[in-house]
DNA sequence: CTGTTAGCGCTTTCAA
DNA sequence: TTGAAAGCGCTAACAG
């Protein structure tokens, strides 16, 4: 692999110059530049990293921790971020902490040691030590999604209120009275807001208080169909039902048709936070708190380069949209 | 932050020593390891990853490029190719190149001036001078689902003909004649041979030989829906549709809902490869070949860890399995 | 087993 | 505008 030197030689300047010219420094002689840039073509120069990061104390690298790529969610807004990333001249490394602190706690030590220019993160639950030792050390962070107590880093995430509200409206409009609710883990800021949103706003929109109709799982769907198990065994027949994430939707309906069966399930309109393409296919069609994954992930990455140019950027809820897929609605 | 140098000083040996004992070389006495992991855990020592690159001339990073991130096949693949790398020491730095050859160029870019260990490929299409670069400078590279012509890496890929051939066994035990084919581009291997395994399996399982039956999309929703509108424009009425992919199956339901009704729709049975969770809820419920992502990422992971350390493996298709989820199906 | 030292490839002073 | 040279933090070769 050719380096700098052979370029410089190629050219016949000295290294400093073929640096100058590489790195586009206005220094430099059209005359030298345009040998530099023949030889560096000719020689197929590709600059080494490392080398380069070494010396200048910086990598334009990012780190982008997700709780589970396999989320879509996740895997839309890491797309988005990468693509932002990518038109201000910087990398986006992407981690999987797949929902465990330990797997999270191994990647911030990699991206550690890879010295990256800033983190972007979407926190598994509380802090760690080895979170606290990144705040400590002054590296740029942002949050992503989720907060967490006692970090004041800027967070980028969904207007959950704003959400849940338009879930509401759209369940007074079809006139539920008896909707079962399945939330996430209250220990993730996300789960608290939308359930603390739903139990605030159900009676202003004609909605039953009854508590046995509310119950929490894991974000997951396994944990999700134990809680709808469970609401459905306290007796409870809702006619609709709000799930408060798409894996919690999804365990929900496997529950409802599993003890119901297709036939019941099928008088049972399900309402989500997230949206699913399939769901136009379901019966009936499912409607959806649609969440702004990719303009999250954006707004993060601007808001980490602010922080890394020495800025103090303000936190943000990105707005949702309403998918609304119920019979005679317009479409 | 510190550096080896402040740990050395701390632990009053020199710095060779301090590098040995940190990187868990053999001759350390028990006495100076004592102390140099001390004075490390003390200050926080974390190793410069780019000067430790720059010195040895690896950097223990795999480059993995998928085409989208997006589609689950290739975030599961992600995840498990991630475990498995982490496993053996490695970082896996993923890249997204968004169906587009010239965003898979940037990216191998930022791959080749990272100075990755070797590069899990998943091709847009065809070779591209920047590819051919890479594969003349040595770098090992295994491809990853979808093959390349004149390129004679490794490949660790779906059984595709496996898959069809599960898929036509289904439909045959089902007692469709009728059956839509929507197949992907021929462009891509994958594409081709689900096509060529069904073109030559489905005299054979009882289906209709009519050509009429059979159109391609472009693997996503859109084309793959155009396509099943040509398939009905030419007065066919299928009892079974056959998407060659998730998101063809997508864009073919939607098709047919779309011109025929739900009503007349609920009388097709779709079969997809590539399986996704939702399918369990529409109706009639959506049978699947699955494909392994997870194997694929890491058996890939294995293949290229064997092509670094010097070895030849060979390439692997992995196995689909098949879920039946039609009415009567055991579960 | 340990200390000393050269040097990986690059950028950035400092002089000229 | 350019060349020479120092040095980023680390590992490995060498000498002891």
């Amino acid at each position: 692999m050719a380096t700098i030197k052979d370029v410089a030689a190629r050219a016949g300047v000295a290294v400093g110059t073929a640096s100058r010219v590489l790195s586009g420094s206005p220094q430099t002689s059209p005359d030298s530049r345009r040998r530099v840039l023949a030889a560096a073509a000719d020689l197929g120069y590709i600059a080494n990293g490392p080398a380069r990061s070494l010396r200048r104390a910086r990598t334009d690298v990012l780190g982008l921790l997700v709780s589970d790529i396999r989320n879509p969610f996740f895997s839309e807004l890491a797309h988005a971020a990468e693509q932002e990333a990518r038109a201000h001249g910087y990398t986006v490394v992407l981690a999987n902490a797949n929902e465990d602190a330990a797997q999270a706690d191994a990647v911030l030590d990699v991206f550690a040691a890879q010295r990256i220019d800033g983190l972007l993160l979407s926190p598994q639950g509380p802090r760690t030590p080895r979170l606290d030792a990144l705040l400590a050390s002054n590296l740029p962070i942002v949050l992503l999604n989720r907060s967490i107590d006692g970090v004041d880093a800027p967070l980028y995430g969904t207007d959950n209120a704003g959400g849940v509200a338009q879930a509401l409206a759209w369940l007074q409009r079809r006139g539920h009275r008896d909707v079962a609710f399945i939330g996430g883990p209250e220990s993730f800021s996300t789960g608290a807001e939308r359930h603390d949103a739903y139990l605030a706003g159900r009676a202003a929109h004609g909605i039953s208080t009854d508590d046995l109709l509310v119950d929490a799982g894991d974000f997951l769907a396994d944990g999700a169909a134990e809680a709808m198990l469970r609401i459905l065994d306290r007796g409870a027949l809702p006619t609709a039902v709000f799930g408060a994430n798409g894996q919690t939707t999804l365990g929900a309906m496997r529950a409802v048709h599993e003890r119901l069966g297709a036939e019941a399930a099928s008088l049972i309109e399900f309402v989500s936070f997230d949206d699913v393409e399939w769901f136009a296919f379901m019966s009936p069609p499912v409607s959806a708190v649609r969440n702004d994954a990719p303009e999250i992930g954006r707004a993060g990455v601007r808001g980490l380069l602010e922080l890394i140019g020495g800025g103090t950027p303000g936190s943000q809820r990105i707005a949702t949209s309403f998918v609304d897929r119920s019979e005679g609605a317009a479409s």
